[in-house]
DNA sequence: GGTGTGACAATGG
DNA sequence: GCCATTGCCACAC
């Protein structure tokens, strides 16, 4: 098995997400197992884009709720669009009521 | 195979 | 509770 599962994974979890929810990287890396691997599953996500594999990575933010990567949208608004698309309230690059939209894989996908 | 980087997280002050 | 530092894992060069 080649260590490109990892990526598979996270691509898998974020797609899973369901409308209207977001998750942390941290989130995701604890599901995957990894736990200390946080930075390499926004890492996966920007090498998405350029392996053209497109996931909603808008719902996915850091702890703090901020769209980090908003600019690797291609256009800033673009991410924004697409949280208020899924009436999430983004208000300066800061997903609103963060905490209740927060969608943990761990619980919800039951590994 | 070692070094550097990265859309983070946890801990300490 | 916020700011600064450290640790961490995976991938590219």
């Amino acid at each position: 098995m080649k260590n490109k599962d990892f990526f598979e994974k996270v691509y898998a979890v974020v797609r899973q997400i369901p409308h209207g929810r977001v998750t942390t990287y941290g989130a995701i890396a604890r599901y995957l197992g990894s736990g200390k691997s946080a930075r390499v599953v926004g890492w996966a996500l920007n090498q998405s884009f350029h392996t053209g594999t497109f996931i909603p990575a808008h719902r996915v933010v850091n702890r703090k709720g901020m769209l980090t990567g908003k600019h690797y949208f291609g256009f800033e608004d673009t991410m924004k669009q697409l949280l208020e698309n899924e009436d999430i309230e983004v208000i300066n690059d800061q997903v609103v009521r963060f905490r209740e939209l927060f969608w943990d894989p761990a619980e919800n996908l039951n590994k």
